[in-house]
DNA sequence: AGATTCATTTTGACTAATCAAAATAACCGT
DNA sequence: ACGGTTATTTTGATTAGTCAAAATGAATCT
């Protein structure tokens, strides 16, 4: 069985993967940051999971997953965002404060476990970030939204996704009615200056810094 | 933090040291055995947990848990047996299933987790086997309960634990209606043989070793 | 009491994971 | 194409946890 630290690795490999190009190495670099080690144990663990089969390692270039690896990264993604599910939604925790708590449950609980709580919540799709789910296949949805940084003025948006795990800015997002399945609009945009606009339906308006807003994913409203 | 380790350290001293005599000291071949380490590892183990204060150790004696220790060993004691609980009553996994799961999930849920966990669960007295789950101030039933093995024969009792966490043992009780709740009576008891008989209300008898009776705890049924 | 047995401790070695700091290779701008 | 900047890798050391096997102390049994 791959220890805490390796399915960390192999998780936080296939979350920089999607966030860059398709098919790009991900930098030792990043990986270390995204890890909170030192560049030089990451260097050191990807050799050896790159012995062990699991990640593709191109020296001071970065590494890429193999279908092996990639396997056991989404089990654990998997895992991770059922579990904030299940806090939030069984347990009512605050969507700000279940980040840590998945981050050490994801390695422990069992493939039956995360089953039987994916029935227990409906085989839910989106986790309470609305970060997609990898369904028990290891499908894991690439849909690209536009941003509160980049989507179009003026029109109603519905908030579908926030790709921050820090309470201080889930905490922020909801008390400012953009949590996910909220509706907004962007009424100004100032790239120079760096600053959005948005309105809620009958709310006052509300600034934010574009890197602020390049968190918030939204998708133009049906109607 | 304590590590996981640690805690398992704690947890097995208290749970060898509530199964003996109050006040004596768990001797470290007792603690290497359920801990499946060899003897050498549990007295480096001792020296550093006795460093850290959560032990008293006696060279060449055994070990006890000071407050401190005890305090950290109730805790993930109380985390064991809520878990298997949620897993079972929950998520209705198998009872013989469970223990596994929390040995390792005891270690991942955080005191928050933990509280609302009880009160999903109606704050039990107990788990799935009748192990007393210890309270949220750190109180430990010490009630003392007959088996089958020496309790009174052929008055009707009630099953009230099962002190085995073996699938093997746990589904056989089971099977043979023997897990808490039951209602049972002994028939017969040949010490010299080491064999018991139990009858279900209207079934065949069943017989036991003594070793496997001494498993089953039971209580006379009210009436 | 003396010798034997058994449990416990000590010693030396190993693996996983990490850091600090030195060495090295890749990249970039001229 | 060269030199400097930056990212990555190496090297040497540390900590937690473990085992095998030798050494030691406690207990038991004549
Ligand atoms: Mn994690
Ligand atoms: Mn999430
Ligand atoms: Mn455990
Ligand atoms: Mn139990």
């Amino acid at each position: 069985m791959a220890t805490s630290t390796v399915e960390n690795y192999l998780k936080h490999i296939l979350l920089l993967s999607e966030a860059g190009a398709a098919g790009a190495l991900v930098p030792m670099g990043g990986l270390a940051a995204a890890l909170a080690v030192v560049p030089g144990t990451a260097t050191t663990m990807a050799k050896s999971l790159a012995d062990a089969g699991l990640i593709e390692h191109r020296p001071r270039h970065g590494v890429r997953l193999t279908a092996e690896g990639r396997r056991v990264a989404l089990n654990v993604l998997r895992k991770h965002r059922l579990v904030e599910t299940f806090l939030v939604n069984v347990l009512k925790m605050d969507w700000s404060t279940v980040h840590p708590e998945a981050e050490r449950l994801e390695h422990a609980i069992s493939d039956e476990v995360l089953d039987r709580l994916d029935a227990l919540l409906g085989h839910p799709a989106t986790d309470p970030h609305g970060d997609p789910i990898p369904s028990a296949q290891g499908k894991l949805s690439t849909e690209v939204h536009a941003t509160l940084a980049t989507c179009a003025t003026a029109r109603p948006l519905r908030v579908v996704r926030v790709t921050e795990q820090s309470a201080e800015f889930l905490h922020f997002a909801e008390k400012n009615g953009l949590a996910p399945g909220a509706t907004v609009r962007v009424t100004g945009r100032n790239l120079t200056a760096g600053l959005v606009t948005v309105k809620k339906n009958a709310g006052r308006p509300l600034a934010l810094s574009l890197a602020a807003a390049g968190k918030i994913l939204v998708t133009p409203v049906r109607g």
